[in-house]
DNA sequence: TTAATGTCTTTTATCGTGAAAAAACATTTT
DNA sequence: AAAATGTTTTTTCACGATAAAAGACATTAA
């Protein structure tokens, strides 16, 4: 079991939505291209579906013969990289309590919990590391730093400094740019999900990067740009996992970008600046009440 | 050849250098922590010592018997890890010129150029990416993006905002903190530079690094902190090729350095800016000339 | 003669394996 | 009994091997 095709069973999947909006399918390079996976797999893809009776497939002809069923796709668990399913598990453990600060993480052992090769968990705790929440102890061990206040704090002092000057640098952007109309789609969106908020609340979260990522965007800084990948992890996991008054804070947070875009739109640097830090500053609050501070800091 | 013994190696070399100080060895336990390794290759190392007659050795009683000899130690080269080696052999090809910006870079070959597994190459390749200069695709090559203008310029920008910070939380550090002895001892150290500058000036890359890293330390925050590893990595393969006026170079940022220094000690945050920035243009310009930049950027 | 399909080759992702190094445990010495 | 040495176990590091996936080349259809 060297290696899974999860990029196969994936691309298939979502091959198989493709077929309930057409009566055939394109070429294979153009199929390729779509599902943003080679012709190698493409044509596995092709294969099982002709065998399966969904398409009949004779070189160029790709005629759809059936609507998919259920049970044509691939069980989702199946469809996911092993870095993944190596990082949600690493995250449970880290987020199930017991994961204190200054605990070794083991490769070996976290292996085999999980299932798989120490270098796919040897890869994946490297990636991981700059996150900033584990480090490696030369020809030994990793030592987890915790998620602690200090962390939220010195994560969120850098996003401050980035995001500040990412909105200047949008503010300041030429009115023809296109970053302006997917400002505004945005905020369409925006608009939208205060309107429905009670149900849709949620969605939220994939909202804010996205809205946060086109503003770093503007700072053409990859390392900027970067960087919004740690608070998406951090963010990402702590929306998962802190549920308290969800719908209250969301609200608050879609306002504040309400506020924020407002801002942008007026190209007033004062009240980008105002605006983006109020937004950020009810952010980190809402990072910092969700640590349950139960350690003393072990330096004065 | 599954793994070499570097470890062992270089901490044998190192404990060769103790022998001229001390007429016996330390306990086990000690020299482990001396040494910077485990137990087990302490004994390795004595159990060499004694075959070659270096010691006398016999439980507790570690006698040295004669001093090293020049071919006592193991070769230089043989002390390296893997992950240095190949970060060489990968930076050489990186400025060895012909690294054009979109290159793909492939992973077997590189391992089988540098004659190293394919594994370790992957996990350098990980740990690299986090300097921004190269990018994965999803199941796929790696892409260079070149060290380009664009660059220096992102690398700086960040390193600006990040050393203003950092110096001007150092000089509101207290007087009774101990960041100030280093500081003066690293003055010291700069001052006696100035004396000899004529033939000591290649000296400075290495007390820049310490210096620079001591002011960032003071923001106590691990992404500032981590992220001088980036800058620090850029000036190290900067200073080994480009020599051009690199004694002028030396002696002005020297220059600079003592104005910054004079400039914390003050604790006058509005002097500590300006020297903060006077020093850190410079370097930049030291940066950027040092960069052909032969190619248009392929985008407007 | 361009763009697709068919076929073959190379590279990436992942595992199991084994030596180096660390760490844990047991025993002795002071 | 505290700290060293002696011994055993575990973990890390690095490799070669293999299936999945990508990519390159050859052939055929429009």
């Amino acid at each position: 079991m060297s290696k899974s095709n999860n990029v196969y069973k994936d691309a298939y999947n979502r091959c198989l939505r493709l077929l309930d909006e057409t009566r055939s399918l394109p070429s294979e390079p153009e199929l390729g291209a779509l599902l943003g996976v080679s012709r190698t797999t493409v044509r596995s893809i092709l294969a099982r579906m002709e065998e399966t009776g969904l398409i009949a497939w004779n070189k160029r002809a790709k005629t759809v013969l059936r609507d998919p069923h259920p049970d044509d796709f691939f069980p989702e668990e199946e469809t996911d990289t092993l870095a993944e399913i190596i990082e949600r598990s690493f995250m449970r453990r880290l987020l199930a309590g017991g994961a204190e600060a200054g605990m070794q993480i083991n490769e070996l052992e976290l292996a085999r919990e999980i299932g798989v090769g120490t270098t796919s968990v040897r890869e994946f705790l490297i990636r991981f590391s700059r996150f900033g929440l584990i480090e490696k102890r030369r020809n030994s061990h990793w030592v987890l730093k915790g998620f602690t206040r200090a962390f939220a704090l010195e994560l969120t002092e850098i996003r401050e400094m980035f995001e500040l000057r990412s909105a200047a640098a949008f503010a300041a952007l030429p009115q023809d740019s296109p970053v302006w109309t997917d400002l505004d789609r945005l905020e369409d969106e925006h608009r939208q999900l205060v309107r429905d908020i009670a149900t849709r609340f949620n969605e939220f979260s994939e909202l804010d990067e996205r809205f946060h990522r086109l503003i770093h965007r503007a700072s053409h800084n990859r390392f900027i740009v970067d960087f919004y990948d740690v608070i998406a992890m951090i963010f990402h996991y702590h929306y998962q996992w802190n549920k308290a008054q969800e719908r209250e804070r969301n609200e608050v947070a879609v306002g504040e970008h309400l506020a924020y875009i407002e801002a942008l739109k007026s190209r007033d640097l004062g009240k980008v600046d105002a605006a983006c830090r109020k937004h950020l500053k009810s952010a980190r609050q809402t990072l910092l009440t969700s640590i349950p501070e139960n350690r003393q800091p072990s330096r004065a």
